[in-house]
DNA sequence: CTGAAAGCGCTTACAG
DNA sequence: CTGAAAGCGCTTACAG
């Protein structure tokens, strides 16, 4: 490959001439930025950004460490992400955790040694120690979706509160008072506050969330079906099942075709977050849809800025209700079209 | 950030010998090693990745360009390449052309100009001039599931004739005769030999594709949902339409959702690509199999094989047909449990 | 406007 | 086993 070197003997100039035309620095003659540009063209020249970067101490990339790209909420904020970026000059190298800390320890380190600009994470625990000293160490970081108490970090995020007001006003008005949840990892600050809202919500209409309506799941589509299965397995399972993120519900799909059963007539299941094929289930999933788009490029002008020195903003965005059919048909509606036996668990 | 030149200094040893260490070279005293380690320790010191790959000249970066991050099947892609790439000590970075041939471009630029030592990629078109003077130059590279015909690069993708076979023999079965398919880019590989497994496969059972039954679609929803409203509103709609990927499927059944007509009943669908929620779409959609896994690793030892001299094999995996109901009930069994009145589309 | 030179943080023959 | 030195491909004060 050809280097600066080559494009300098081609053009007749040294190669601090030639980096200067690369770098558009002003202080260059027409005709030495010609004869350089000739140069580039005959050689197929293309800067190494390698060395650019061992010498500027700038990648113009950002790292993205989420807990699981198969999870198409993360995969769409990896894309807006992308975007944003790119817009802004930067490239994007994603890590993908999985929900494994020690993976997201793996991505953090390999990321930081690379020397990327900016670190934008969605952190599947509370932190490993080199997160945490990175962090303190002054790189240039935002959390984005979840994020860590106590680090002082700018966090971009949606707000789901109102909008499991909106999911328990419009569960308890279908008549559901036996309402349980499948939650996210209590490491995770989604996994804890998704919770929260829903028993603040209950409370509102005087309903409380037992221990026993509270499934511990990961984020991650098995633990969903396992969780429902639980509830199913109880002497009084719950009426409704709101799964605390759409793979989980899917999970919950899983367990109960398993099962024989249907959604909603044995049971109601809503999730946290709307992905495009909820509209095509059977029956359509009602869930909370977060802006993720504007999440992801909040995210990264919060860290560009950062990078370029500024505070980078923390924002907070709000989530809100999709209403479809899985918890029930709304009251003034006609029959549903199939009317499907109530078959209730055998155990 | 501490440099190697700290830890030289901190352990009182040159920076050669540090390197040693750092490296696992042989010939360094056991006392050497203990002071370099110690040193390391006290200044939290990690490696510049970017010093060293300028020095040696590998990056242990992959580079990934896929069509669509955001289609399923390419997510899954991606994340077992990354996956096998991480075992064998490599990194990748994900660049996503969205099916846009200039953004491919952008990315294959990009990841060049980075020094990735090799580039896997799923062409969005016939190929940009700066990638296909890549693969001249001998930079290592292979394609995966779309390929460039004339390019010497190894193409690891699977066959999907024989399931299409299956998948024709079985609508036949079911009684359907005219049958359409909502086609990829021309420009694609896949997109071309899709149609044409399709039409091989129909002429084994004396049926032909007319080309108001094949529509122009480019990979994506809304292309899907277009060319199925194009197909409603024919004079003799079809039957049957085969769409040519998951997203594609997506859109049809937006399209059939929005004239308020049934899957199945008014129009069956089958597609290429499987994806975990087809097993629970109305009504679960029978779809075309491929070895997502399997092809993300082998297309990941073929080109670190390329990257390490060796030649580098092409893989060719089967897909598999898996039948659920979207195309009609099987004959033997017993009538569907929620028979929905057989309309039709009003043109 | 242009060039010679230093230096970014490493690795690796070459001597000793 | 260890160190001094060259060099990877750039950028950027410093002189002129």
């Amino acid at each position: 490959m050809a280097s600066i070197k080559d494009v300098a003997a081609e053009a007749g100039l040294s190669v601090a001439t030639v980096s200067r035309v690369l770098n558009d620095h002003p202080s260059v003659s027409d005709d030495a930025r010609r004869r350089v540009m000739a140069a580039v063209e005959a050689l197929s020249y293309r800067p190494n950004a390698v060395a650019r970067s061992l010498r500027t101490d700038q990648t113009r990339t950002l790292g993205l460490v989420i807990s699981d790209v198969m999870n198409p909420y993360f995969t769409e904020l990896a894309r807006s992400v992308e975007e944003e970026a790119r817009a802004l000059g930067y490239s994007v190298i994603i890590g993908n955790a999985d929900e494994r800390p020690e993976l997201q320890d793996h991505h953090v380190t390999t990321l930081l040694d690379r020397r990327i600009d900016g670190l934008l994470v969605s952190p599947t625990d509370r932190g490993s120690p080199r997160m945490l000293e990175a962090a303190r160490a002054g790189t240039p970081m935002v959390f984005v979706d979840r994020w860590i108490p106590g680090v002082d970090v700018p966090v971009v995020r949606s707000d789901g509160r109102d909008a499991v007001r909106d999911l328990v006003a419009h569960l308890h008005a279908l008549g559901h008072r036996r309402l349980a949840i499948i939650a996210g990892p209590a490491a995770t600050t989604t996994g804890r506050e998704r919770v929260d809202a829903f028993r603040e919500a209950l409370g509102d209409h005087g309903l409380d969330l037992p221990d026993a309506y509270i499934g511990q799941g990961d984020f991650q589509a098995d633990s969903g079906r396992r969780v429902t299965e639980g509830f199913l397995d109880l002497a009084e399972p719950p009426e409704v099942v709101f799964a605390a993120d759409n793979l989980m519900a899917l999970g919950a799909l899983d367990a109960v075709r398993a099962r024989g059963l249907r959604v909603p007539d044995d049971l109601a299941l809503a999730a946290f977050d709307d992905v495009r094929w909820f509209v095509h289930t059977d029956p359509p999933v009602t869930a909370i849809a977060q802006p993720t788009g504007a999440l992801g490029r909040a995210a990264v002008r919060a860290l560009v800025d950062r990078i370029e020195g500024g505070p980078g903003e923390s924002v907070t965005l709000p989530a809100r209700l999709v209403v479809r059919r899985s918890c029930g048909e709304p009251a003034p509606t006609t029959q549903s079209p199939h009317p499907s036996p109530v078959r209730r668990s055998t155990s």
